[in-house]
DNA sequence: CTGTGTGCAAAGGGTTTGCAAGTAC
DNA sequence: GTACTTGCAAACCCTTTGCACACAG
């Protein structure tokens, strides 16, 4: 039962086993792309919003999942591939979004790394996003 | 005078030259970073937030600046360094966000290329966007 | 003169905070 | 039992829309 696998999740990141954290948790777990909160409200219907928002910022902050950049105004989530850690995530990987239909999908055969000198710029680098904008295979008619 | 230029660069992009939209060149013109709209609002008291909000509108539908994505979650915008279309922007350069000042500067030493195979993940891709994220050299005690 | 731009009010969407009741451990 | 979590209300940005007046060309 899938139940056990999502509680295990939580339990291994030191949260509180909860029905909304489970049905977060089991939709990340369950959907191949970023979610915003609002697309976590259409699946979830009933979903308390405010429960939502902090739930997001928990398991963000818990590195179980992590923000997907993708230049819109509204955040999305993505579950971490890897362990990752409070504050070093492992999304090292490009965010594809469709402006088509809002979909962002994470593209892990594009891996991005720190590689750029951090110091020729005058500035500290501690992370780097690579975005990419177009249109999905889906929108393409 | 400043007024000369700034007046210039709107009727090269037939836009009607009005005060706010010479202010909010003249400020961009200026400025060495990317400006939010709460920045702007700053920088000129008593500016009408409306007119604001419509006016960088049109400043990057016509090119004038593009929107530099920085990963927050309120839009910055900084001055297109070439000519820019309407459809084409020319912002081929990173971006880097100071997580603690939260001032977002243009990069272009480091430039940004649509190098990516375009058809082997499924997507069209349109645009790309590097996004460094970290501590500017102000903010580095 | 004509069409565009401005500025005010109002509304809309996303997100956060305060607090009492509920629940995991 | 205790501390954490939920869920409701309310408030807080940021941004957009409608409309009458003003102004650039």
């Amino acid at each position: 039962m899938f139940t056990m696998d999502v509680a295990e999740v939580l339990a291994k990141h030191k949260l509180r086993v909860t029905k909304p954290r489970l049905q977060v948790l089991h939709l990340f777990m369950t959907t191949n792309r970023a979610l915003s909160a609002s697309e976590i409200e259409e699946q979830l219907p009933g979903f308390d919003r405010i429960t939502l928002y902090r739930t997001l910022k928990n398991f963000e902050g818990s590195g179980i999942i992590h923000q997907a950049i993708n230049g819109e105004s509204t955040p999305s989530f993505a579950m971490c591939e890897t362990d990752c850690t409070h504050h070093q995530h492992h999304d090292d990987h490009a965010h594809f979004h469709c402006t088509t239909c809002g979909d962002t999908f994470c593209v892990e055969s594009i891996p991005v790394q720190l590689t750029i000198p951090k110091d020729n710029v005058g500035f500290a680098i501690d992370s780097m996003h690579l975005v990419l904008r177009g249109t999905c295979q889906k929108c393409q008619s």
